[in-house]
DNA sequence: ATTATTATCGTACAAATGTAAGACTTGTCA
DNA sequence: TGACAAGTCTTACATTTGTACGATAATAAT
């Protein structure tokens, strides 16, 4: 259980992160691209980002032409898990209700996700 | 709007000010003894992350006796908004449904929880 | 092969964060 | 009214975070 060790992400480690989750694996060019455009950020930014998640262990990189390949170290739900959990300690107390009102009602969710998420409520 | 410029709060910060809002007005003694016991912080800790909250605007204080009483300078609604739809952006790319996906499998809520969450993704 | 391009590696550095101790002040109780 | 307890105010300090540059190394193009 190498898990409960991982140094918690910082926020903008977090941002970079989600970024190889979506990519399945990346390069720092790569993640560069998937960075919505209004977030201005220098390559050099993201490569020391990267190398930081590597350092806790959220990453892992093999090495292909020069570039370096990023790729998870650890699977994706376990960090969100922890990650919310905490999240939801720290603003709530532990207590996820407020959270889920809160995007219900302000989450800015579709009709259609609402329902899945219906669906999803009974048949857990 | 003031509300803008308010610098995000730290995680720590975050802890304690869930406990002001909790108490709806605090004593640096108020929040320690609102701590979970198994949180060691100490007063002096406790004391300047107060004083933070207030300096990044998000608590005031009037004094009674020879304590200060903080008090919340902006509505948690407010407060609460920011700061779920910033952990939503970083985590999830702005996507609030797998975080509602995470909550309604995993987020350990009681059946009359979630039938109280379906009332509330019906009539929003 | 020489050059241009593109990476990485090591380093930097100010600001924020988590944690708290010491000095000084002020109500409070004997 | 003077000592004491409980506060605040000032200061500290190691770490982490956000942000990035310069030197160097590897690959690609000519």
């Amino acid at each position: 259980m190498t898990k409960e060790h991982l140094r918690a992400m910082s926020p903008a480690e977090t941002e970079i992160l989600r970024l190889v989750w979506q990519l399945e694996e990346a390069t720092v060019q790569g993640v560069c691209e998937a960075l919505p455009p209004e977030r201005k950020i220098a390559y050099k930014t993201v490569q020391t980002l990267l190398r930081r998640l590597e350092e806790k262990g959220y990453l892992q990189h093999k090495t292909e032409g020069k570039a370096h390949v990023f790729v998870p170290a650890v699977h994706r739900e376990q960090v969100v898990r922890r990650t919310v959990l905490d999240f939801v300690d720290r603003l709530f107390g532990g207590d996820p209700k407020p959270l889920m009102q809160f995007l219900a009602k302000d989450g800015h969710l579709e009709a259609k996700d609402l329902d899945e998420l219906k669906k999803l409520i009974d048949n857990p």
